[in-house]
DNA sequence: ACATTCGTGAGAGTCAGCTCTCACGAATGG
DNA sequence: CCATTCGTGAGAGCTGACTCTCACGAATGT
């Protein structure tokens, strides 16, 4: 008489908790090789994988992009990982200039994985989630050395900006629109959020 | 004993160039009145509006995009109506930011039509079209006044960063990720591109 | 006036994103 | 060890992006 609706996903603490642990991780686990090869990541490819129904995969995973977004995280460092080269360096500009190299080549190895989870997103700007986005923790551990000095305004139109600019649009707009390489690409993000940083921290002009 | 594959589309000179020049423009005033009235832009909504059949849609337009792109492209303004405000004004970051401003508010009025350009699109990188892209010829003529007196590397790279951020994706960006609501993401776009601008306008730092 | 051309419509078909229903069967609790 | 629970598979269904085939019929040239 309770509720029989689907609630497998839920990670409670119900009786077949092992179970549905298990089957998760089978279907992340599948979703992120699909990644890693560079296949096409769809929601009947990772099911197929993963050995479990497409049925399955939707109960876990309401749809392709929350799925593509958790086995991205799963496989990305942490921001303090990803700028270890730069933990030591109190620049701001060079700890941005990492954040955004690190974010763009890391789009351009996954770029299946990023089209699609665009792709996904943009026509469901709803439920799009809140904000502990990849980029933002990047952004936030890379200014992190002028949390305090900087102008509370200026920083928050700082993250803003780089929030633009250290992202997968980015980087595609550069290859796809002005069809540059991979090397260019990078290296226009790195300049263009450079460039912000390095303004938004001059005086008050 | 000719090619009889599907050519209908070709404006060449056949002889019923009329009738398909109707057509064509049946279907692109159809998608442009729906992206008007914000009303979803799919081709089989566009045929039933243009009173055509869906087959006959995709001979013109082989794929949503290219008719979006072309629906849209008809409706802007020209980079020098959209920068009318501006025309007596030689200051480059003016210029940028009314650049800014129009793209974004732009963007924001066509929101559906916008999102599903950006969805087809980005999936299929291989047949983004060649470089006149509405928002390039805004930035160079916005650019126009410092074309000769920057220096072209710096210029090149000023336009790639302000493709980045004069853009749907940094609109979108503002409003679903971190959430802004509309005249925020449009302050957040004018900022960032006035910021680049700024930067790039110092002398070599 | 006639034959050819060719723009068009209709419809079947494929694939992906989803949604929903139904029933099987293994794990669980008593 | 039996009864309930509930994770799961199978599969139908719907929409949109496309692709392809086939045949109708109006425009065209002779």
């Amino acid at each position: 008489m309770q509720q029989r609706s689907d609630q497998a996903s839920q990670p409670g603490t119900g009786g077949r908790a092992n179970q549905r642990l298990r089957t998760r991780t089978a279907i992340l686990r599948a979703a992120s090789e699909l990644m890693r090869d560079g296949r096409d990541v769809t929601m009947p490819e990772v099911a197929r994988a993963a050995l479990v129904s497409e049925a399955t995969a939707y109960r876990y995973f309401p749809n392709l992009a929350s799925l593509l977004r958790e086995a991205m995280a799963g496989q990305w460092p942490t921001p303090a990982e990803a700028l270890a080269r730069v933990a030591d360096v109190t620049d701001p500009v060079e700890r941005v200039a990492a954040a955004a190299e690190h974010l763009a080549r890391t789009v351009l190895v996954n770029q299946g994985a990023a089209r699609a989870m665009i792709a996904a997103t943009v026509t469901r700007p709803e439920d799009v989630p809140a904000r502990p986005a990849l980029r933002l923790g990047l952004i936030d551990h890379a200014l992190a050395p002028v949390a305090d000095t900087l102008d509370a305004a200026a920083l928050e139109q700082l993250k803003r900006s780089l929030s633009v600019v250290i992202s997968a649009e980015a980087v595609f707009t550069l290859t796809d629109l002005l069809r540059l390489d991979a090397q260019e690409a990078v290296a226009g993000v790195v300049r263009a959020a450079t460039a912000l940083t390095r303004e938004a921290l001059r005086p008050t002009s």
